[in-house]
DNA sequence: TCATAAACGATAGTATTACTACTATATTTA
DNA sequence: TAAATATAGTAGTAATACTATCGTTTATGA
């Protein structure tokens, strides 16, 4: 995985222009991604993203309507991407349930390597992912945005875990319910151990929202 | 519970003016309930409030400085209802695990009935809860309106059910975390079966989200 | 009952945001 | 070398999120 080169494409639905095809639109995403981290969304706007670029507000304009398709192309690149590490870190794995255990350590600690190759910044884009992605379906809008293929990258990966959890227990009635669960919980207990601790249990442990979601699921199984 | 009427009182903290001191501030409270649930959140404005209210936007503003905080105000009265709520269902109750399944189908469930001893309308704040109330605290201010109070009304809850799940298992490392989760879980789950029903595994069970929710837990217990 | 404060209405104004439109220029590429 | 393509640059608009000021009514308590 490290030295592979693997082509993210994302559905031409996602964006006006493709950022992928031109140098600003690369600077625009690598851009993004340091502000939306840095400022948070919603302080986050295409008149600052252009100051950064050097380039005019209308030029980012050209690549996404809103600030809102920007996140949603970053949350399709990332649930892109982590679908390729999920199938290379599982493929060759007899067990489902050993497999299950890699998958949950993927989906439930933030990225700390950025493996470079690319100009997307992997390390930031988790953390955007694990604080801000909610917001790309809690709008007014989901059902459109669902509608135009906003969502089928992350859908694509809860279904492919759901899979694993139905190899372990073909009977179990909730698979998807459990991942999403999994997932967005994940998201939540970082941004509460880090804001509301009050609401966690964290002790010195790096890993206890693995392990407490690694021990949530294996008990329901 | 029923013919109770309970003085549902909130911290001065999270109000400029107290709402429940005037006609206009409960005008306010219930007109913003109706607002925000026909619009979301994000479409809501003062503006528009001021409309509906008939008064001036500069007389909304003498009561909350900002929309934010006035959904602050908002989610702090719900939770300090819940929590009266469910010291009266489970009080007298001897079995733990029997308080904690009243608690759940309380903490998981949309309410459907609007008890009217108020001006608020319950149904529909619940209904704000569960699909607005993460924006409460995914905000860049989270800390700083978390130092003036604004998630104790929660944070309480949180910690009595954490209680009840001590009671049945008092070794167990991560109460907080799995109410946490529960409770966050049950309103994505809820928005999920609206929008994006292929993270879940809804049938025609109007008590799926609670069953599984209540599985997950005394599997874990 | 009279002074005073509290509550509210009414109007105006500002900075920022989220766009849209249009023109000019530089660079590919066919 | 003409025609696309890509980007820069400028301007302008409507809505949002406020802030400020002033006048009138209503309540209250000394």
């Amino acid at each position: 995985m490290k030295d592979l080169h693997i082509p993210i494409e994302i559905d031409s639905e996602l964006y006006t222009k493709n950022p992928d095809s031109s140098e600003l639109g690369k600077k625009i995403i690598s851009n993004s991604i340091e502000l939306i981290y840095e400022l948070g969304f919603e302080q986050f706007t295409f008149k600052k993203l252009g100051l950064k670029t050097n380039s005019p507000e209308s030029s980012i304009y050209r690549y996404f309507n809103n600030k809102h398709r920007l996140l949603i192309y970053l949350t399709s690149w990332y649930w892109t991407w982590m679908e390729y590490k999920l199938v290379f870190a599982t493929t060759n794995i007899e067990s489902p349930s050993e497999r299950l255990h890699i998958t949950l350590d993927l989906l439930t600690k933030p990225v700390l390597i950025d493996n470079d190759f690319s100009y997307v910044n992997e390390i930031l884009l988790s953390g955007i992912i694990f604080s801000e992605s909610i917001k790309t379906y809690h709008t007014k809008n989901v059902d459109e945005a669902n509608s135009k293929g906003s969502y089928t990258a992350y859908k694509t990966v809860v279904n492919r875990v759901a899979q694993i959890i139905l190899e372990i227990k073909p009977s179990f009635p909730y698979p998807h319910m459990l991942i999403s669960t999994v997932i967005e919980g994940a998201h939540h207990q970082k941004y509460f151990s880090e804001h509301l601790p009050e609401l966690t249990d964290l002790a010195e442990d790096r890993n206890a929202i693995t392990n407490f979601y690694k021990e949530l699921v294996f008990n329901f199984l």
